[in-house]
DNA sequence: AGATATAGCTTGTATAATGCAAGTAACTAA
DNA sequence: TTAGTTACTTGCATTATACAAGCTATATCT
């Protein structure tokens, strides 16, 4: 498979309709999409490794997959860490933090509807990193 | 398959983990589920064969397969129209009302990021019986 | 009464997505 | 040189989805 440059969200998947929320769902709707976001959103993961430690516990394939699409929508970007290694950096785009009030929206639904559902706690290492807070009410 | 009472969301899906976004994706997350809610919420659609003619194309083992899911979940609830007829009347309980806000975010992140989306005109039999606008910002 | 239509599904089958385990490639550190 | 780290890919079994057809109970028409 040959990929040359990301895809921008114009020029993506094929629509089932003009509906906004169908349009959303044919990006995001299934369900690890949205996990790999709030770990780089709000744990600050950057590494496939990370993504692999989230307790879901997505497979390697899956993973791969998603970042790929993430990175064709547009929605996150894939950078070298280094000149001297095959670490990757994985970042929310624009695009991709303008997801915010989705995945708060999400949480709280989940919060409050869905029994026995906390908000994790990321591990010290994680939370140096992470920018925003997952309780956070503002961009 | 025997089922006899509707279960509770407190009692449904095997989780993943305790987070609220992983926990909401094990219900929602699919690419049609919230679409029949939209139907239901905004639309006022009520029937099966109304959910079939939404412009996404659901096919009707799909269809069938999440009505069922809605009502185990206690989300959406099932009644004969009348005593005379096979007629069916799919509504929302409260719990399924009170996904608006998801909806509603969703739907904002939608018409500003994808290309050409746009909210969707209800036919005038189906606004007739639409509770809620699509638009409309308050619970 | 008998025929046609309507509504709400179920069933069958092909294709696609997912889950799970294992393996590979490039570099890094000892 | 050897072992470890990182980011994946591959193969295969299972599950979900798409598409078409058929079935059943009532409702309506003649």
């Amino acid at each position: 498979m040959q990929v040359t440059k990301p895809k921008y969200l114009t020029m993506t998947p094929p629509k089932r309709s003009p509906c906004p929320i169908s349009c959303t769902l044919d990006l995001i709707g299934d369900r690890w999409t949205l996990l790999i976001i709030r770990d780089m959103m709000f744990f600050g993961k950057q590494r496939f490794e990370e993504f692999l430690e989230s307790p879901e516990g997505i497979s390697t394939n899956i993973l791969a997959n998603r970042l790929r699409l993430l990175e064709e929508l547009g929605l996150a970007e894939k950078q070298l860490y280094s000149n001297h290694s095959r670490r990757m950096n994985y970042q929310l785009t624009e695009q991709g933090k303008s997801l915010r009030p989705v995945l708060k929206v999400v949480t709280l639904w989940g919060l409050k509807h869905i029994d026995d559902t906390q908000i994790p706690r990321s591990h010290p290492t994680d939370a140096d990193r992470s920018t925003e807070s997952f309780e956070a009410t503002e961009p």
